[in-house]
DNA sequence: CAACCCAAGCTTTTT
DNA sequence: GCTTGGGTTG
C-alpha cells in the first residue's frame, strides 16, 4: 500500500482510490476533507495520470495553496507545478488570458476589484443625472453582480419582465440601463470585474464549442473545493467541462454552506445526484479536529435545519470541556472578559496566543475586542476588514501599473491622472470624461489625440497630460525589457509616489511609505521566486494577474504565529484553533437582523453558527452581552437564539458580574476614543447592571438554569398598552404612558422612577411586561 | 484647485 | 461610532 494512504481511514481510503466516474464526498467538519482531496490528486498522479490533466478549483487562494503544498511534498515539484490548481476566478482569469481574444478582450485584460466596480456604478449613476438616494450605488451594484451570476446578459436582463417589474415597482426603472452602460464600459476599458471572470469563461465554453472541447480534452480529471458554495455559473462551467467524461468529484459539506448572499447555491450540492446519475457518494463523518462535546453541540443545533443531507459527525477524541457561556454586561466587558479569559488561559496551559481565535459576525465588532486585547498586552492579528490591496497608497501605485499595462483602463487612469498632484483637476478630468462619453472613445484616446476631439481644455493643462501620458507610455516601452520588481521600483520613484510619502516628521504618513516599500518587496519576491517555474522572469502584466485576485488572508507572515486571531465567522472556515471564543452573540447581531425574518436565511445563519463552534479543537467560549453600542446607540439585546439550540448537557453557563470586579480602567471607556457622553453612559451602565431584571449573580462560577434564561426574554413588543408596567434591562420598572407612532416603529413614553420619562422605541426596548 | 468641514448613512458575510 | 461623499471655503 501507497504510504500516503496509510494515514487515511477507511472512509477517506475509498473516497481516495475511487478516481473514475462521478463522485460527491460528503465531508463534515474537521474530517479531514483537505486530506482527502489532496491525497486523492496524489492518488491521480500515482495512476500515471499526467498533472496539466487534472483540474482543481477552490475558493480562496489559501486552499489552493496548502494542498499545493501538500502535494508539493509528496510528489516533488516538478511534477506539482503542472497541476491546475486555484481558485475558481484565478483558473478562469488563466484561461481568459489564453483566450479573451474570442470575445473582444486584451489577453492584458485588466481585473477590477470591486471597488473599482463601484466606483464606476457610482460614475454611471451620475452621469445619467440619477438621484444617489434612490440609485445607491452599492446596491445597484449588487443588483447587477447578481444579474450576472444567473447568467443575465444586460439584454436579457432588459428583457426579463421579472426584473424589469421589480425595478420599477421599487421605483429604480433605470437600473437595467446602468447595467448595459457598465457592461459596455468595462468592455471598453478592457476590463473585467469579478464576475465575468467567471461569466466570460461560461460564455466562451457555450459559443466555442471548439475551444470547450480542447479544455475537455485536457481536464480529464476535475476535482472542486467546497461545492456547496458554487454559485450558478461555476456549477454550470463545471458541469459543461465534465460532461463527456464525468470524472469530477466534488467536495464539501451541506452543514457550511454560508455563502447564499454572493450567489452560493446549496442546491448544487444537494442535487448532484440529479445530475449524475451513477455517482458515487463518500461520507467522511469522522471528525478528527474537535472534542465530542464540541461535536455533539455542534450537532445538536445544526438538527434544527430543515434542508440537510443526513449524516451523522462524530468524535473519537476526549469528552473535553464543556462549551462556556459568558453572560455580561456590556460591549466592552465582553471584551474584557474574553481577554482576560485567553491571558489566563495562555498563562496557566503555557499556550501560544495562536492557539487562540475570536469570532464574530460582524467586522465592526472587532474594535473593542482589539481594545480590551491592547489593554492586556495580548498581540494579535486582525483579519478583514480594510486589506492590505484596498490601502490607498497601495491602489494608486498598483493603479500605475494597471495603466502601463492597459491603457484603457480607466478606473485607474482616473485614479492617478492627477497622482501625485500635476495640476489635472476635476474640472479638466470633468471634461474628459464627458469627451469620452459623447465620442464613445477610450479616455486614453482623448488624451494622446486631443486635437481630433474637442476637450476644450487650455493649453498648459494640455501639456501636463502630455507629460502625463508621455510617462505612462515610457513605463509602457520599458515592459519588456525589465522585470516586475525592477519596472515597479522605477514607477514609484520617478512618478514621485515615494517622494510624496516620504516624510519623517508625520508617521501615518510615513506608514504609507512603509506599505508602498513593503509592496515593493512583495513583488520582488514574486520576481524571483517565480523565474524557475518559467524561462523568463516574470513582467509587471503577469505579477498584476497574479496579485488583483490576492486578498489579505494572503500575506500572512510570520510574525502572526505568536498572535490572537481575530475574524469573522466566515472567513474562519476552514481553519482551526485550538480554542475559539464566540463574541456577540445575540439576536438581530448573530442571527443578523437581515436574516431573522427569511427561515431560509435563518438556516444559513444556523450553518455559519455551526461553523463557527466547529473551528475549535479544545474548547469553545460563547459570548453575549445585555447592552452593546451599535450605530453609535445603546441597545438592549437578548441572547441569541443559537445558545439555546444547544442541549443543555454541553454547556457550562458562567456569569461573571462586573460589580465584584476591582473597577479599573479597563471597564471604562477610554477618554481619547471616547466622547464624554459615551464615557458617562457606560459609567451609568455599570453600576446600575443591578437594577437590571436580569438578576446577575455574584462573581465567579455560577449555573444558571435555562428557565432563568429564558426570563431575559422580552415580552412581544405589540401587547404593551399604556398604563402597564414594564420592565426594561438598565432603567427597572416603569409606567408606560403613552404610545406613538406606527408598528414596527412605535415608540413608547415610559416613566421610571430613578430615570424619569424615556421615549423608547418598542421593537429595540425589549421591554417585559410586569403586570397590565 | 486643494483643504477642510459637515452631514448622511451605515454594518452581514468576499473571490 | 466611524467612514464616506459632497459641499464650502480659502
Amino acid at each position: 500500500m501507497e504510504e500516503y494512504l496509510k494515514e487515511l481511514n477507511e472512509a477517506q481510503v475509498k473516497a481516495v482510490i475511487n478516481y473514475k466516474g462521478p463522485a460527491l464526498i460528503i465531508a463534515g467538519a474537521g474530517a479531514g476533507k483537505t486530506r482527502v482531496l489532496t491525497y486523492r490528486i496524489v492518488h491521480l498522479l500515482k495512476q500515471g495520470i499526467p498533472a496539466p490533466n487534472i483540474l482543481a478549483l477552490t475558493f480562496t487562494n489559501k486552499a489552493a495553496r496548502e494542498m499545493k503544498e501538500r502535494i508539493t511534498a509528496i510528489v516533488g515539484l516538478d511534477t506539482a507545478k503542472y497541476l491546475w490548481m486555484g481558485t475558481f476566478h484565478s483558473i478562469f482569469a488563466r484561461i481568459l488570458r489564453k483566450e479573451g481574444k474570442h470575445l473582444g478582450y486584451p489577453a492584458d485584460y485588466t481585473i477590477y476589484d470591486t471597488n473599482d466596480s463601484k466606483t464606476l456604478v457610482r460614475s454611471i449613476i451620475k452621469e445619467l443625472d440619477l438621484d444617489n438616494k434612490v440609485y445607491k450605488y452599492a446596491e445597484v451594484f449588487g443588483k447587477i453582480s447578481r444579474a450576472k451570476n444567473n447568467l443575465l446578459t444586460p439584454q436579457k436582463y432588459r428583457n426579463s419582465p421579472d426584473l424589469i417589474n421589480r425595478d420599477e415597482r421599487t421605483g429604480k426603472p433605470m437600473i437595467a440601463e446602468i447595467f448595459r452602460i457598465y457592461a459596455a464600459r468595462c468592455f471598453k476599458a478592457g476590463a473585467m470585474d469579478f464576475d465575468d471572470l467567471l461569466v466570460n469563461t461560461e460564455i466562451l465554453f457555450r459559443d466555442f464549442p471548439k475551444i470547450l472541447e480542447e479544455y475537455r480534452d485536457q481536464f480529464h480529471y476535475i476535482l472542486v473545493d467546497e461545492y456547496q458554495d458554487t454559485n450558478y455559473v461555476q456549477y454550470n462551467i463545471v458541469n459543461r467541462l465534465a460532461e463527456v467524461h464525468t470524472n469530477v468529484c466534488v467536495v464539501g459539506d451541506d452543514a457550511q454552506s454560508i455563502y447564499s448572499f454572493r450567489g452560493a447555491k446549496i442546491e448544487n450540492i444537494l442535487n448532484f445526484r440529479n445530475n449524475y446519475p451513477g455517482f458515487s457518494l463518500y461520507k467522511l463523518e469522522r471528525n478528527y479536529r474537535s472534542t465530542q462535546n464540541i461535536v455533539n453541540a455542534a450537532n445538536s443545533v445544526i438538527a434544527k435545519n430543515k434542508d440537510r443531507i443526513p449524516k451523522k459527525v462524530y468524535s473519537k477524541k476526549e469528552k473535553g470541556e464543556k462549551i462556556q457561556v459568558f453572560a455580561v454586561t456590556s460591549d466592552i466587558e465582553e471584551g474584557f472578559i474574553i481577554s482576560n479569559s485567553i491571558f489566563d488561559n495562555a498563562l496557566t496551559e503555557r499556550n501560544m496566543y495562536s492557539k487562540y481565535a475570536v469570532l464574530y459576525r460582524t467586522n465592526a465588532q472587532s474594535r473593542i475586542l482589539e481594545e480590551a486585547l491592547r489593554k492586556r498586552n495580548i498581540p494579535y492579528k486582525v483579519y478583514g476588514g480594510l486589506s492590505f490591496y484596498q490601502r490607498k497608497e497601495i491602489k494608486d501605485l498598483l493603479a500605475y501599473f494597471r495603466l502601463i499595462v492597459n491603457h484603457n483602463d480607466e478606473e485607474a487612469l482616473k485614479r492617478i491622472i492627477n497622482y501625485p498632484a500635476r495640476g489635472i483637476g476635476k474640472t479638466s478630468l470633468d471634461k474628459i470624461l464627458r469627451c469620452s462619453i459623447d465620442y464613445n472613445v477610450a479616455i486614453w484616446e482623448i488624451i494622446t489625440t486631443p486635437d481630433k476631439y474637442k476637450i476644450g481644455i487650455n493649453k498648459g493643462i494640455q501639456n501636463r497630460i502630455n507629460s502625463f501620458a508621455g510617462q505612462i507610455n515610457h513605463f509602457t516601452s520599458l515592459l519588456k525589457n525589465k522585470d516586475a520588481y525592477e519596472l515597479a521600483k522605477e514607477v514609484a520613484s520617478k512618478t514621485g509616489i515615494l517622494k510624496d510619502l516620504h516624510d519623517p516628521n508625520s508617521p501615518e504618513i510615513m506608514s504609507k511609505y512603509d506599505n508602498v516599500q513593503e509592496l515593493l518587496n512583495g513583488i520582488r519576491e514574486f520576481t524571483s521566486g517565480n523565474t524557475s517555474e518559467e524561462n523568463e522572469t516574470p513582467g509587471l502584466a503577469e505579477y498584476l494577474q497574479n496579485v488583483s485576485l490576492l486578498t489579505d488572508q494572503d500575506t500572512e507572515t510570520k510574525k502572526d504565529k505568536e498572535k490572537v486571531t481575530l475574524m469573522t465567522v466566515h472567513s474562519a472556515k476552514g481553519l482551526e484553533f485550538e480554542y475559539i471564543y464566540i463574541a456577540g452573540l445575540e439576536e438581530y447581531l448573530f442571527p443578523s437582523y437581515m436574516s431573522v425574518d427569511d427561515p431560509k436565511d435563518l438556516e444559513e445563519e444556523r450553518r455559519l453558527f455551526y461553523v463557527a463552534v466547529t473551528r475549535a479543537e479544545k474548547q469553545v467560549y460563547l459570548c453575549f452581552a445585555s447592552t452593546r453600542y451599535r450605530y453609535g446607540k445603546l441597545e438592549n439585546p437578548r441572547p441569541s437564539r443559537f445558545i439555546r439550540e444547544i442541549d443543555d448537557e454541553y454547556l457550562d453557563w458562567i456569569n461573571i458580574s462586573i460589580r465584584n470586579k476591582p473597577v479599573s480602567n479597563s471597564f471604562i471607556r477610554h477618554k481619547s476614543t471616547y466622547s464624554q457622553k459615551g464615557y458617562q453612559k457606560s459609567y451609568l451602565r455599570n453600576t446600575s447592571s443591578n437594577k437590571s431584571g436580569l438578576n446577575w449573580v455574584p462573581a465567579g462560577k455560577v449555573k444558571l438554569s435555562k428557565s432563568n434564561f429564558n426570563n431575559l426574554k422580552a415580552d412581544d413588543p405589540v401587547n404593551i398598552r399604556p398604563g402597564m408596567a414594564v420592565e426594561h434591562n438598565s432603567f427597572g420598572i416603569g409606567e408606560v404612558i403613552s404610545l406613538e407612532g406606527v408598528y414596527p416603529n412605535t415608540k413608547a413614553k415610559i416613566a421610571f422612577p430613578n430615570y424619569g420619562e424615556k421615549l423608547l422605541l418598542l421593537k429595540f426596548a425589549k421591554l417585559k411586561i410586569v403586570n397590565n
